[in-house]
This record gives structure tokens, C-alpha cells and sequence, in this order.
DNA sequence: GAGTAAGGTAAGGGTAATCTTACTCC
DNA sequence: CGGAGTAAGATTACCCTTACCTTACT
């Protein structure tokens, strides 16, 4: 897949044929090397073994620009063990078909006895930008014209980790423990070759990578904000030593670009706060005037900034861009204000340009004829909010977090009976009342991606996306509530996205994952697979006081080849509720069986071996997240909240959930409700429901029942058949409990005001 | 001494996050 | 009137690129 461009004389290339694949917590995969395949490209006599290093290769030739960049860490299990392991990131889109066809067909050990000399990455292109110093116009030109591209922009997670990692290998390779020895100790001479070394791998330019470098290891940087007293050195030696921004630094134990950077804040004629009118008008004149545009016209490039703060007088330069950029060029040029309906347009444009990486997005082009958008800048900033809805959004993909939060959008659109603003005074949340302090939790299995034809491994097994969000019923949901999205690579063969929710942890447990939220909430769900799954809430002290868990809709998932759910592989699924005090016995206080046909994937299979020319989806996720993210495009928004609902609650004082306490006086501690804002029909044992949507509710004193109430299946709500679409899809499922949800939607859009009151 | 690679500095545009302020609602 | 909550505006620490300079090596 990609091999490495400077093969010397003494570098041998072998191919072996099977590795085992297995993955790690990060999703990484790991390819452990048998050391007898790596005794058999071990041809050299030497005393010393010589190092070996994996290289993906689709075939014979050499890369071209189209070849998907895949990192590759070799770690040797160790000294004396000839096998190695190997970490694996896709860092570049991969065509799926390349992948599903066997394109990777090979993978080759190179030894070399200097290997570090050659690469320190193993497989990595080598980028002539990364090998490039460049920083003058010519030489950036001539890489242009070569028809070299390179990453510009924030550095991403994975190119860090590749950083951090070459320069660990750089570090193990030769004996030293700290890096900055190297950076700030060490002559030119003495760390020849580290900066070309640990740039292998990424795409940016060698300068790029050495300021990076020297950021990441000067621990004068990230002090944090400015005390007053350093505000009053770093001007007394401002006067004293000028520009000499190292000078200043080291007197004050800051780096240099942060004392620079500082300096460009303090003006002494600089005023703070409310602008006035004056002085927005001189940034108007002078903007134009620095410019030669006329009032009026849209000015959001081009702009000296320290050249209009000159001739401003009263701000810095800072403040006169943001200023402008954010609000005098708008209200200039006449624009409009700003609403709800831009920023779902705003989603729903980001969405249709189907970029994977936010970087790649054009915001000029995105601003452009938009009248209440400020600026390209201020747009930007804008996403930002909207992005920051979603608690980590920093850490899922950008369909993902965009096939999220257009879900979100796209629900509040079509039900604005339930925003926020409504929820805030109860109608948004009909089944609860609003004054007694419920909070709702919802878990919502999202979408799974699936290597078709593999069969999950244990570990593998439970891949269920779900989307968990905190609503309180209180006057303040948003206060609460917290959502985040989560993505599993769980075991080698399987992919797949999950939205908004919380993080899933490993247990240590096979088959069992903590879900914990990123918020002091203390949602702890345990997950169980085989062969009965089980979602278990512990109710921590802050727990909420309902959980609900959405299955997903059929066509949703059966639309796509990954149709694996926990409904689909599991011949029930049990829902419980737990106490605080003791989560590990957990005690059933409902039970929501469902049976399905589907068998497609068996939780229980062993963990299968790849064969090299197998690989999986993990590698290739981002592939996974363009389809996923145009699956998506094509599902209706409301199939996402079909399927089945477990709510438990302790207290549901509502008139309506009184109602249909009284109506099921034969379920003491169990009522079936409507969902919110939904009528209810409720559904006897056994009966079949033709809702989209199942609603448990069970009552407890304590928000969830006690551990000791030791709850066995006779407390276990009765059985009835559950209407979840997805079941139907694939026959009749035999289900626990029913209960007709009449608008799939108004839930949906319950969901959408849970994730976007979460941040 | 010229050429070149590597390292370094300063300037300034930009981002991401926090802090502050103004406003609204009760 | 005052407190709470919220959104918008202001601020700032840090990031990144660009242009140009310096140093060391061949």
C-alpha cells in the first residue's frame, strides 16, 4: 500500500503472508508478526539481527499520489524476539472498493541493519515535503509544481501521535530519554538527521514540524494567562529590550512567541471593552481606506490588521479584526440577522460539501451571498458553537459529528413544538412533570458498521452504537444534559460509528464495556453481549431518574449491509436498572426480551485470524464514515428514533403517567407509558404492537429500583410483543413489552433538544 | 568564498477557548 | 428591583505560516 522511496542496496524485501490482526483500545490494529515469518526474511548471517520494518504494499510499484496513506508504528515486542507488532492508522481517505477488493495484498518485512536510517515509520511514504525544509516562496513552488500537497492548518490527533511516536522511536533508537536533549541541547551536528527523521510520516513541511517540535517540548510554553504582576515586568522589559522577544522570554520564563504574542495585546493607547461609536466609524474609514473599498462593500480579506490598529489609535490590531470581521463589515454591508433556520442551512451546506476533514471546508465560498453571515471568520466561529453542542465532538470523525448534529437540526426543524424554549416550561417533556426533578437519559443505538462476512469475536461482539443523552424535566434541562458521540472499533472486523452518547469503556470483563459519561453525571451503563445483552444503569448519586434506550429502525440499518444490532444478534435484550450501591448485582427491574430471526452475526464466534490480504474496516474508517454519513443522508430522520424505548423513572407525577399507572394496577412497579408528548397504546403480553416505538416505564423510590429488591423474572414486566420495525423487518419478533409511541418524531426531536441543550 | 542545508527570528493572520457584559425573564 | 440564565461580544493564550536572517558545513 505504501512503500518506502529510498530502498538501499541493503534493505530485502520479503513477503509474508498471514499476520494476525487484533486491535487495540484506541482502534488501532495491531499486527503481530509471527517470529518465525520474520525468521524466514531473516536471511543475514549477522551476529546482530537485523531490524525489520513492515511495509503495506498493494503491489509492485511504487505509490502514487492516490495511495492511501496508512501509518504504520513497528514495535518489537522485544530485544531478542524477532516478532514485532504493528500499529496501523488510515490517515487518508481509501476508497472502499480498493480495500474489499484486496489491494493490500501484500505485506513485506524489510530488514535493514541501519533500519532507523531509512525510516523510522516502516511503511510510510516518504513525503518529499516532510523532507523539505521549505520556507521560501521558491521552494514551495517548486513542490507545487511537482504536484506536491501538503497539510497546512491545526495539527491533527493522528499526526501528533505520529509525531510523538517517531521521535519515541527516535529517542529509543539511540539511547536518550529526553527528547529535549536533543531539541535544545544538542548541537546541529549532534542530532544530524532528527528533525527529517521525525517528520516521516507526515505531511508537512520540515520547518512545520520542527516549530511544532520546539512548542511541544518548551515547557515555557502553555504557562497559561498572564498574572498582573508579569503584565508590569514584561513592560518594563518591553522598554528595555525591545523586540528581543527571547531576551524577554528567558526573563520572564515564558517563550519567546508567547511574550511576542502578549506584547501585540498591550497598547497603552488600547481601550477595552464596548466599542463606541467613534470609534467604530475610524475602523470603518480606515478599513476602506487601507483597502480602497467603499463603505458598504464586504471587506473580509486583504486587511493589515496592524496597520489599520495603527491608524485607529485606540485598539489593537486583534481587537480591530474582530471587531470587523465579526460585526462592523456586516452591520456595513447591511446584513441580516442571524437565526435558527441558518444554522440548520448552515449544517445541512457543511453536509452536502461531504468533505471528511473539517480543514477541507471552503468558508469563503460557504459565506459567500449569505447575508447574515458576518464574515467567513465569524461563519467559522459560528460552527464552532454549533460544534461545541456536542460535548466531544473532538473526538469523532467529521461526518460523524455532521451526520449528528444535522439529525439533531433536521428534528428540531420538523418538531419545533419541541425545542428547548418549550421544554424549559414543561411541553417539551409531556410525560413528566416538570416539578418533579426527573431527568431522562436516553440511549439511542445509533448505526453499526460491519465487515460484511466476518463474524464478530467476543471481544468484538458488543458494537453497539448508542446515543445517550441527559434531559431533566426540571426548569433547566439543559443544565443536565450531556451527549457526546462516541466511535467503537471493537475487535478487527467490525466498524462502526456512534453517535452523540458517552464513552464505552472496556472492563476488564469480556464482552463488558462501561459506558461513563465525559460530565460529573455518573451515568455508568454496562454493557454485557452474549448471549443476552444487557444495559446496565447504575445510579450514581447525580444518575437521572429515567433511561430510555432507543433501538434503531430497521430500514436504518437493514438499508445497509451492516445490519448488525443488538436486536439482530441477541435473542433478547434486558434492560435493568440498578442501584448505586450495588451495580454489580445487578438486579433486573425490567425485561425486554426480543426476539428476532436475525442470526447474521453470532456474538459468540472466536475471533477470527485475518489473512493479509483481508483487511479491516478499521483501517479504512474513513471510507466507513463517508458511507455511513450518505447512508445516513438517504434515511429519514424519524427512522433513527424508531425501534424500542425502556424508560424507568421514579417519579412520574404527570397526569398522563398517572393515567396509565391506574390503567396497569396489574404492573405495581411497572407502567407503560406513552412516549414524550406521545399517545400511549398499550399492549398486553404477548401482544403484538404495530408502534415504532416500545416504552417501559418502571418506577422507583430511588430513581432506580434497589439492588436488594433483587428483582427476578416474575417482576420482570410481562411479555408482549414489541411493534420495533426492525424486528418486523425480519419476521415477527416475540417481545416483552409494548407500548405504542404515536410520534416517533416528537421523540426524535426530544433528542435533538437533549443534545443540543448538552453542552 | 560560494552554495546549500539547517536552524532561527520576527511579524502577523488565525483559532479556540474563556471571560465579560448586556439583555431577558421571572 | 434583583437574581438567574443566556447569548453576544470582547479578550486572550496559543497556533501556524511567511519572509527573511544566521550559522555551519562542504
Amino acid at each position: 500500500m505504501s512503500t518506502v522511496e529510498e530502498e538501499s542496496d541493503t534493505v530485502t524485501v520479503e513477503t509474508v503472508n498471514s499476520v494476525t490482526l487484533t486491535q487495540d483500545t484506541d482502534g488501532n490494529l495491531i499486527l503481530h508478526c509471527p517470529q518465525n515469518e520474520a525468521d524466514e526474511v531473516d536471511s543475514e548471517d549477522s551476529t546482530e539481527p537485523p531490524h525489520k520494518r513492515l511495509c503495506l504494499s498493494e503491489d509492485d510499484q511504487s505509490l502514487d499520489d492516490n495511495t492511501p496513506c496508512i501509518s504504520v508504528v513497528a514495535v518489537p515486542i522485544s530485544e531478542n524476539d524477532q516478532s514485532f507488532e504493528v500499529t496501523m492508522t488510515a490517515t487518508t481517505e481509501v476508497a472502499e472498493d480498493e480495500i474489499n477488493e484486496g489491494t493490500v495484498t501484500q505485506i513485506q518485512i524489510l530488514q535493514n541493519e541501519q533500519l532507523d536510517e531509512i525510516s523510522p515509520m516502516g511503511n510510510e511514504e516518504v513525503s518529499a515535503v516532510s523532507q523539505a525544509w521549505f520556507t521560501t516562496k521558491e521552494d514551495k513552488d517548486s513542490l507545487t509544481n511537482k504536484g506536491h500537497k501538503w497539510k497546512q492548518g491545526m495539527w491533527s490527533k493522528e499526526e501528533i501521535d505520529i509525531l510523538m511516536s517517531n521521535i519515541e522511536r527516535y529517542l529509543k533508537a539511540r539511547g536518550i530519554k529526553d527528547a529535549t536533549e536533543i531539541i535544545f541541547e544538542m548541537s546541529k551536528d549532534e542530532r544530524k538527521d532528527f528533525y527529517r527523521t521525525i517528520a516521516w510520516g507526515l505531511n508537512r513541511p520540515l520547518f512545520a514540524v520542527y516549530r511544532r517540535v520546539l512548542r511541544m517540548y518548551d515547557d515555557r510554553n502553555h504557562v497559561g494567562k498572564y498574572t498582573p504582576e508579569e503584565i508590569e515586568k514584561l513592560k518594563e522589559l518591553r522598554i528595555k529590550h525591545g523586540n528581543d522577544w527571547a531576551t524577554i522570554g528567558a526573563a520572564l520564563g515564558r517563550s519567546a512567541s508567547s511574550v511576542k504574542d502578549r506584547c501585540r495585546l498591550m497598547k497603552d493607547t488600547c481601550n477595552t471593552g464596548k466599542w463606541t461609536e467613534k470609534e467604530e466609524k475610524r475602523l470603518a474609514e480606515v478599513v476602506h481606506e487601507l483597502t480602497s473599498t467603499e463603505p458598504g462593500d464586504i471587506v473580509t480579506q486583504g486587511v493589515s490588521w496592524a496597520a489599520v490598529a495603527e491608524r485607529v489609535g485606540t485598539r489593537s490590531e486583534k481587537q480591530c479584526r474582530s471587531k470587523w470581521l465579526n460585526y462592523l463589515n456586516w452591520k456595513q454591508s447591511g446584513g441580516t440577522e442571524w437565526t435558527k433556520e441558518d444554522e440548520i442551512n448552515l449544517i445541512l451546506r457543511i453536509a452536502e460539501l461531504e468533505v471528511s476533514d473539517e480543514n477541507d471546508i471552503n468558508w469563503d465560498l460557504l459565506a459567500e451571498g449569505w447575508s447574515s453571515v458576518r464574515s467567513p471568520q465569524w461563519l467559522r466561529s459560528k460552527w464552532w458553537t454549533i460544534k461545541r453542542q456536542i460535548a466531544n465532538h473532538k473526538d469523532v470523525s467529521f461526518p460523524v459529528l455532521i451526520k449528528g448534529l444535522k439529525q439533531l437540526h433536521e428534528n428540531q426543524k420538523n418538531n419545533p413544538g419541541h425545542q428547548l424554549s418549550e421544554n424549559k416550561s414543561g411541553s417539551g417533556l409531556p410525560n413528566t412533570n416538570s416539578s418533579s426533578g426527573v431527568q431522562h437519559v436516553q440511549i439511542r443505538v445509533a448505526r453499526l458498521e460491519e465487515n460484511a462476512g466476518n463474524a464478530p469475536s467476543p471481544m468484538a461482539a458488543l458494537q453497539i452504537p448508542v446515543q445517550i443523552t441527559h434531559v431533566s424535566s426540571t426548569d433547566s434541562p439543559a443544565a443536565t444534559v450531556d451527549s457526546e458521540t462516541i466511535t467503537l472499533n471493537s475487535g478487527t472486523l467490525q466498524t462502526f460509528e456512534i453517535l452523540p452518547s458517552f464513552h464505552l469503556q472496556p472492563t476488564g470483563t469480556p464482552g463488558t464495556y462501561l459506558l461513563q459519561t465525559s460530565s460529573s453525571q455518573g451515568l455508568p451503563l454496562t454493557l454485557t453481549t452474549s448471549p443476552t445483552m444487557t444495559l446496565t444503569a447504575a445510579a450514581a448519586p447525580a444518575s437521572p431518574e429515567q433511561i430510555i434506550v432507543h433501538a434503531l429502525s430497521p430500514e436504518h440499518l437493514l438499508n445497509t449491509s451492516d445490519n448488525v444490532t443488538v436486536q439482530c444478534h441477541t435473542p433478547s435484550v434486558i434492560i435493568r436498572t440498578v442501584a448505586a450501591e450495588d451495580i454489580s448485582s445487578s438486579v433486573t427491574q425490567a425485561e425486554l426480551t426480543v426476539d428476532s430471526d436475525i442470526q447474521s452475526a453470532d456474538l459468540t464466534d472466536p475471533p477470527d485470524t485475518l489473512e493479509t490480504n483481508t483487511f479491516p474496516d478499521d483501517i479504512h474508517q474513513s471510507k466507513l464514515r463517508d458511507e455511513e454519513q450518505s447512508a445516513y443522508n438517504e434515511d429519514d430522520a424519524s427512522e433513527l428514533m424508531d425501534g424500542v424505548m425502556v424508560r424507568t423513572t421514579e417519579e412520574i407525577s404527570d397526569a398522563s403517567l398517572k393515567q396509565e399507572e391506574d390503567s396497569h394496577s396489574d404492573l405495581p412497579s411497572t407502567y407503560v407509558t406513552e412516549d414524550l408528548g406521545s399517545p400511549t397504546i398499550e399492549e398486553q403480553v404477548d401482544q403484538p404492537t404495530i408502534d415504532d416505538e416500545t416504552v417501559l416505564i418502571v418506577p422507583s423510590s430511588h430513581g432506580f429500583i434497589q439492588t436488594t429488591d433483587d428483582i427476578d423474572s416474575e417482576s420482570v414486566l410481562p411479555l408482549t410483543t414489541l411493534t420495533d420495525p426492525i424486528l418486523q423487518h425480519h419476521g415477527d419478533g416475540s417481545h416483552i413489552i409494548g407500548s405504542s409511541l404515536g410520534s416517533p418524531d416528537s421523540e426524535d426531536s426530544k433528542d435533538v433538544e437533549d443534545l443540543v441543550s448538552c453542552h
